[in-house]
DNA sequence: CTGAAAGCGCTTACAG
DNA sequence: CTGAAAGCGCTTACAG
């Protein structure tokens, strides 16, 4: 385990000065062809690589980009919810791709996440992503900007809120999901998950579902809103609750997929036919949906496109580029839940 | 916007040297108690943070470590395997509560992964996780050893392989879940999934199928075992040819539970009953697993656990503290598909 | 095109 | 318990 050589090495064996090495490994145009590639050749016999502590220190930058990943403290404590895992995979992807690492970590709102990777320089900026009630960290967002630190959030666009947001159009969602039952013929509704400021995506979600039947002559009873978190038992809690009180409708909107999960299992339970007694929909396209019998319906956000934003616009913001909020479309998936999709034998 | 506070600044207000104010926020004891609160809540007034890259190139060390995840070439582009995300959910946690930050990087096997991170100073040490053929990296584990990096590697113990590894037993998994079948009375067996060098996961398991089978006095046709690199679509074609050449078993034991996903489609597909007609296990308990129909036996490696052990190992190695090879046991998740689950009413 | 020198912001012997 | 000083390994004006 021999001492790592630095660039004083180097110049030392190619004759040359330190400051040509740090400028020929940094393949700066001032310097001479052949001396530039000679020391790239000796670099590489002796595996060398430039220190990044020092470097970053120099430069005051890190080419590094911190993720924040907040965890509803209410899920079990061993699983994130596979929606946000996936984002994290093309997160890290774009990242790689545009020549930046990826610092990754896990959150609660307690903590003093505010300043840490920015402000001890780790870090160029901060991409936050996480469900939840943004209300909460409202101040925390504030004092990010007060700091002129970069940073990008995940979620629904909000005046309310600081900073920029990338996110993905839940109210859209909502309305075309309810829309493709409503094209169904399905006349009677129910809607699975919460309706409230604590849960923006949600809430949004539910307000597309109300409109998209309003404009079909419609008027939604809101006591066919069931409050669920988004667990599957708390699907499966709300879909029993249904059978019990004999308040089966024709169609079930789920304000997640794991809330989906949940209903399915309720329905199979009591015996009841999903899609021919009742239609299930779900949202977030999660891998299990493509394989339940059957296969649910149900909205996906594009998690690849989504990273790359969330990247792009973060890089923008430390260029001091001007941003700006985007939200991307959602994307029906048709299947078997909702009566319209493909054969069920498969 | 204003400039970042340093630890003169602090000294200034404080009216003491830049050196005390060092000791003071390391909270080192050589410094007087009420000198050392008077420069901390300076500190925290002022919202200072240590720079990481200065201290991290005086003090030559990190407080970082580097995740490195290899990719199946194969797979769809966009998606990461389910059970690696889960690896990444843990052991982001784990570093979490051993104080050290995790740098998440996709490889392939091409780059030059074996340098980059520990080299330039940014990791004090690399987790290697992914599935794969390791005799294809064999050099570069070498060339990691002959530098002395510190690294740890997630996959089968193997005499042949430089480094330390992480592992969960895959021979007794596929010995576990085989036992069950047979403890079930099925007799005529069928396993898919690659049984090769280049996979030695999926070899082990099936090593103690096979195992299994001989201890009960049945001979494993190797005609039965069908090659399936791990994807549903896999699992869907091996279960097509069994039925298309009448050669369907009592019980079919898949590799991973996502060519189990594929299994179950063709026998669907046929209307095949599971697990009246056969049964089916899979291997890994991702999510879908408990949300299919049937709900999938299959066997669980407790990732969790697993990160944990990967970053206590790697932060032990790092202390030159004497490090070995573990391999967790697999767990058996008993659910539908093997026809000795609770009852298929849920 | 090249070199000598300053300095990024810390930590830590060394001396008191 | 505290301070003055060296130095971690680079990058980049500055001067030639």
């Amino acid at each position: 385990m021999k001492d790592k050589a630095t660039s004083f090495d180097i110049a030392h064996i190619a004759g040359v000065s330190q400051s040509t090495v740090s400028r020929a490994l940094s393949d700066s145009p001032l310097v001479n062809k052949q001396t530039r590639e000679k020391i790239q050749r000796i670099a590489r016999d002796l595996n060398y690589k430039v220190d990044k502590n020092a470097s970053n220190l120099r430069k005051q930058k890190s080419n590094t980009i911190a993720l924040l990943l907040f965890e509803d403290p209410t899920s079990d404590d061993s699983m994130i919810n596979p929606f946000f895992l996936s984002m994290l995979g093309s997160i890290t992807r774009a990242c790689a791709n545009a020549g930046y690492d990826l610092l990754v970590s896990f959150q609660n709102l307690e903590s003093d996440w505010h300043a840490e990777y920015e402000d001890s320089n780790k870090a160029d900026g901060i991409i936050l992503l996480g469900y939840g009630d943004y209300l909460d960290y409202r101040t925390k967002l504030t004092q990010l900007e007060e700091q002129g630190t970069h940073f990008v959030r995940w979620g629904a666009h909000d005046s309310e809120h600081p900073g920029v947001s990338i996110g993905c159009d839940n109210y859209q969602g909502g309305y075309d999901i309810t829309r493709h039952l409503l094209d169904n013929g399905h006349k009677h509704y129910a809607f699975v998950g919460d309706a409230g400021s604590h849960a923006p995506e949600f809430m949004a979600r539910y307000l597309g579902f109300v409109d998209a039947l309003s404009a079909h002559g419609i008027t939604h009873d809101s006591d066919n809103q069931y409050n669920a978190i988004s667990t599957e038992d708390d699907g499966f809690t709300a879909a029993q609750a249904m059978i019990n009180d004999a308040r089966l409708p024709d169609a079930i909107v789920c304000a997640s997929d794991l809330i989906a999960m949940g209903v399915l299992r309720a329905l199979r339970h009591a015996n009841i036919m999903v899609p021919d007694d009742v239609a299930v929909v779900g949202y977030d396209n999660i891998t299990v949906s493509a394989y339940t019998t059957p296969s649910l319906t149900t909205v996906q956000q594009n998690t690849r496109r989504a990273g790359e934003l969330l990247v792009d616009t973060l890089l923008k913001a430390i260029n001091s580029e001007p941003v700006e909020d985007f939200l991307m479309p959602a994307e029906l998936v048709i299947r078997q839940s909702c009566g319209a999709g493909p054969a069920s034998s498969d």
